[in-house]
DNA sequence: ACCTGTACGCACTTTTTGGTAAGCTCCTTT
DNA sequence: AAAGGAGCTTACCAAAAAGTGCGTACAGGT
């Protein structure tokens, strides 16, 4: 057994004063908070909430609009998001596709408490040379 | 030149309503902000920085914390987080080393947005399966 | 007749991330 | 005398994430 998933076996000294009650999921492992956490705070997941945050967008538009985005990764993101109830999809079957993307109410929950964030990190991006990479 | 660099090198309709001021930098790669951002929201960045939310906790308190965690990222997340001015590290040389880490001003700014956020995903975790990966 | 735009899916390769294990220093405990 | 603990670092390797390019269907423009 390695060393680390033995020291997971421990019992964790539950600490709750600001994070009553959701301390015992975050912190461990196997809990789905864990899956979803990802979801919504990797790079493009944040940078796609966030431009729909805006309003409803087309799949070309969101191309444009989150700069680096590739077509696989943009894919990805807006179906692993439309899984997870953050994002609408909105076909309609017509001959040049017409797709749309909106946030769903909880997605736009979620965007409310993004916005502040990513506010916070242009505003401290500036700081310190964010030079090296990792 | 690949596609998508193509792509960016486009200029991006400065969009503006909530988003204003920062819309053309998060939204742009090659921005200090994106570095910034993917530190901060990364998984461990954010199990770390909401475990010291509580307070000063040593490299061993963390360790157990966070659960999963092995050494090696919890000293390369530490160290990314010092480097971008997130957490403080206070290390007296006496002979069993003994080291604390505790959050800066901003980075106490930055827990209580990340908190919120925690409990947002706390939330809506169960509300679907999660078992696709990704 | 040909090319472009739309919204992807698939296969392949590259880059990044993360895990494992070992080592290290100096001291205390057994 | 040997073992172990604190707080790391480094080397090596596996896994996952992300980028690249290709194909597709059909319509409209030139």
């Amino acid at each position: 057994m390695p060393l680390n998933q033995l020291r997971n076996s421990l019992a964790v000294p539950a600490t709750d004063s600001v994070l009553e009650g959701f301390a015992d999921n975050v912190f461990a492992e196997q809990c789905p908070s864990r899956t979803l956490l990802t979801h919504v705070t990797n790079k493009w997941g944040t940078l796609v909430i966030l431009a729909l945050s805006e309003g409803t967008l087309r799949w070309s538009e969101l191309s444009r609009m989150v700069g680096g985005i590739s077509e696989k990764m943009l894919a990805q993101t807006l179906r692993t998001l439309e899984a997870d109830g953050v994002i609408r999809r909105d076909a309609r079957p017509v001959v040049p596709p017409f797709v749309e993307y909106s946030l769903t109410d909880s997605g736009t929950e979620l965007s409310r408490l993004l916005i502040p964030l990513v506010q916070w990190v242009a505003v401290h991006a500036s700081e310190n040379a964010q030079q090296q990479g990792s």
